[in-house]
DNA sequence: TAATTAAATCAAAAAAACTTGATATGTCAA
DNA sequence: TTGACATATCAAGTTTTTTTGATTTAATTA
C-alpha cells in the first residue's frame, strides 16, 4: 500500500483497507457480540491460527480492535472509537449532499 | 479479493477496498468540489491516463462514483448514496457502543 | 523443570492489486 | 473522410497482500 497524501490520515486508509477483507469483516462481526480470544475466533471462522493472526494484526494496526491478555489467552475486542472516526470521515461526504443537493431530473 | 460471506454485501467490501487507496481517495476529494472529466483529474493528480482509468473503474464498480458523457468527455461525480450506505454499515457498530457502553477504568 | 498450550512470527509460495506502454474505441472538427 | 482527441482496454511486468507450514515465545500446568 502506497503512502497517502498528507490530508488523508494513515489510520483512515489502513482502516478502510482492514475493512475490505471478508475474513476480517467476519472477525469484526463476531466481536460485536463480545470479546473473543484467538482460538475462539479460529473455531468460529474455521481458519488456521497463523492466517487469523495475520488478519488480526491488520485489524490491530488499523486500530479497529484492541487486545487484552489473560493468562495465555489474548482477548480481542472492538475499538469503537476508530469505527466512529471512519464513519465521520464518510459523513463529511454526506454533508456535501446537503449543501449541493443533486439536481432532480438528471439521470 | 476473496468472496465475502453472504451476510456482508459485495458492495460493502468493494466500497471499503476502493477507499483504501490514496489515489482513489484523492479522486474522491477532488470530486467533492464538482464533477470532473478524466483529463481534469489527470492534470490535478499528475498521474497517467491509463493508471487513472484503472482507479476510476475501481471506484465505479464500488458504486462510489457515477459517470455522464458529454461529447467526448466523461464526467465523474460522487454517488453519495453509496457513501451513506458505507457510513450506515459502520454506524451499526456505534449503536453497539450505546447498548454496551465501555466500562470505565479498564485500561 | 519438562511438557503443554495460546498466540505471534518468519520465510517461501501463491494470489491479487497495481503500473506501464501500447492499442482500440468512439466522438468531434476540419 | 480524415485527423485529432478523450477515454477505455489489454497484456506484460512489478509490487503488495495473503496463504501456508514451520518455528518461536511466553504462560501454565504437571
Amino acid at each position: 500500500m502506497q503512502l497517502a497524501e498528507p490530508t488523508i490520515p494513515a489510520l483512515i486508509i489502513s482502516g478502510f483497507h482492514a475493512l475490505s477483507d471478508p475474513i476480517r469483516m467476519r472477525v469484526l462481526e463476531l466481536l460485536r457480540e463480545r470479546e473473543l480470544c484467538v482460538c475462539e475466533l479460529c473455531d468460529a471462522l474455521g481458519v488456521t491460527q497463523s492466517k487469523l493472526s495475520f488478519h488480526l494484526k491488520t485489524l490491530k494496526e488499523a486500530a479497529l480492535v484492541r487486545t487484552r491478555q489473560e493468562g495465555r489467552w489474548i482477548y480481542y475486542s472492538l475499538n469503537l472509537s476508530q469505527f466512529v472516526a471512519l464513519e465521520q470521515y464518510l459523513a463529511e461526504y454526506r454533508r456535501l449532499g446537503e449543501i449541493f443537493p443533486a439536481r432532480a431530473c438528471q439521470e
